[in-house]
DNA sequence: TCTTTTTATGTAAACGTTTACATAAATGGG
DNA sequence: CCCATTTATGTAAACGTTTACATAAAAAGA
């Protein structure tokens, strides 16, 4: 495969020349330019980014860390941020965590080996330990949190307000008429979902609707007995008139036994999921649920890192965005016939 | 940043024998592989790999090339694939076509810069001239095609059986008792709807059911006219009692027509889906689908193109590989009762 | 003990660019 | 027409490894 050597040695001209032919080509002559591009496809002459690479200093890639791509929230958070960064001419590495610190930490030490100019990273669950993350910031290396971040100062973040998320659709749920709200909350050691769980509280605090005992179900997907004691509360003699599910899971989990009860939705209960997965237009009854605009994190994630990549400045500026999500109103929740053909 | 070099001078050993303490430590004494080591610690070394790879002709890295990575069929695919390639030391670089052949070739050429070691893609619809293709063939550029392919001798390719997907749920349906079924066909220039929509009527055919002329209705999803051509029929006073969709969204469009009318599935019409999505367990009815086995197709295709990169000989073997997909009897088409809690 | 083989290490070139610096040629001002 | 400036090109070192080949030292064979 013909290298810029060769091209010199066809054209009679030198490899610095060459190399401002491909790079800064407005440095030289309109004739020579011409040749030598002339000549560089008769060659079939290829540029080396892996010899730029070293040469630069910089491999022009950006690692992203995730726990594992096929959940809605990474993939979709990814398919914008590749686009927004093969935009910027960056190559993006793709590594899965599988939830597990070390292999976090394994990955953190290959991408550094491979001199990636910067990485995007949502943790691990297992992630306590934050060496293998501060040291990236130590090694100037510029990473973005998302989804899942740290508590640090100096850590730029782009992340989905749960809280608020959940704030919002407790908020709906009152205002359709609900006045025994009932959440079916995820696993309680992840943030995520204290925060939802939080933003639930809230809402009926703040509509003084005090919470009873019964009112949070631990409900992780496929949990037997979150299950059974939504059952016992459904065909109780004070049965709930609404719902707020932790996820979209867990709202057909809940749905599914609603059904199996003949209790009708929304008239009878209204429910609202949490993640805006793409099913959720086709069922029926089509699920109202949470955005979480994955795609707006991923883009505006990967428009810091490259904006970062730009300066020269103290990469470090302690950015930390939090989108508030979107609510999107379906017929699972519309008890009032408000929010017809609104949203899609 | 310490370099070998610098590793050289503290140690008063050569680069060549620091070089093999990195990479065939085997060969070097004990005590010396410990110093070094010793000292590289302190220094904080990190070893180059885009050095490493320029001398050594080979970045390390795995091109992926897929229209679009928030699909279900792709990122459940390229999950397996990630899992593979980095256990092989290599890294992963995903790129999205848009369905576009243009970006597809000036993703190959950027991956050809890159000097990736191979290349594995799910070709764009739009995708008619391969030359591009032909191309990297021709200079020895290791290339897997999975999901979709193109028919050509001499290329490896990972691909589900769609035709015996189709035939294998209408079978099934007639088993079920189904003697009036549709097909919900999917965009007639895209090949795998195609090898559905034949595989369809070949089971028809087999079972001496001959079909009729409205047996196939063209449902894209959303598409408006196949909605209404569908109402039409169910509302005749030949109904359908069975229904093979193109994919499980346009299955859960049918399935919301469906409910509409107050017909019963699947006591009065039986469905399935096509893909098997995550989230047709959690319906309710549960959906019947086609597993397309994305991450055996993953593996698959990973584990194909490592096995070619270790090996000098021609490495376009044109190993073409047709999986057979998995049908999943779920309650959407359990007429008889005999699948109770057979499949997940 | 002397030669042969094996093992450990060293030397130096090569991989294909980019870029600081030097030089030559062309342009412009007066 | 001369000097200063601008523009185009060239020279050569540098990026950090790997590896073919050479050499030295140790082990084995006779």
């Amino acid at each position: 495969m013909a290298n810029m050597k060769d091209i010199a040695k066809a054209t009679g001209v030198s490899l610095a020349t060459i190399s401002r032919v491909f790079n800064e080509s407005d440095k030289v002559r309109p004739a020579t330019r011409e040749m030598v591009l002339e000549v560089a496809r008769k060659l079939n002459y290829r540029p080396n980014k892996i010899a730029a690479g070293l040469r630069k200093g910089k491999s022009g890639s950006i690692g992203i860390i995730i726990p594992v791509i096929d959940r809605e929230v990474f993939s979709s958070s990814i398919k914008s941020m590749e686009i927004r960064l093969s935009e910027a001419e960056y190559n993006v590495i793709i590594c899965q965590s599988h939830e597990s610190q070390e292999k976090e930490q394994q990955i953190i030490e290959n991408l550094k080996q491979l001199r990636v100019d910067g990485i995007i990273i949502s943790i691990s669950k297992e992630t306590k330990k934050i060496d293998h993350l501060v040291q990236l910031q130590e090694e100037d290396i510029p990473v973005i949190f998302f989804d899942r971040d740290i508590k640090l100062a100096n850590f730029n973040s782009v992340v989905i307000n749960n809280y608020n998320g959940a704030y919002q659709a407790t908020n709906h749920l009152i205002e359709q008429g609900c006045t025994n709200i009932v959440h079916l909350e995820g696993s309680d050691n992840v943030f995520i979902f204290q925060e939802r769980k939080r933003g639930f509280l809230a809402a009926l605090r703040d509509s003084e609707m005090e919470a009873n005992a019964n009112v949070c179900i631990p409900f992780d997907d496929g949990h037997k007995e979150g299950v059974e004691e939504l059952r016992e509360l459904l065909i109780s003699d004070n049965p709930p008139d609404g719902i707020l599910a932790n996820g979209d899971i867990a709202a057909l989990v809940a749905i599914k036994l609603i059904e199996e009860l003949n209790i009708r939705i929304p008239e009878e209960l209204a429910i609202v999921g949490f993640g805006d997965s793409k099913f959720c237009t086709y069922l029926s009854p089509s699920l109202s649920s949470i955005n979480q605009r994955n795609e707006d994190i991923g883009k505006l994630a990967a428009s810091l890192l490259i904006s970062q990549l730009s300066k020269e400045e103290n990469q470090f500026a302690g950015t930390q965005q939090m989108l508030p999500p979107i609510l999107k109103v379906r017929d699972s929740s519309n008890r009032l016939g408000r929010y017809k053909a609104l949203f899609g």
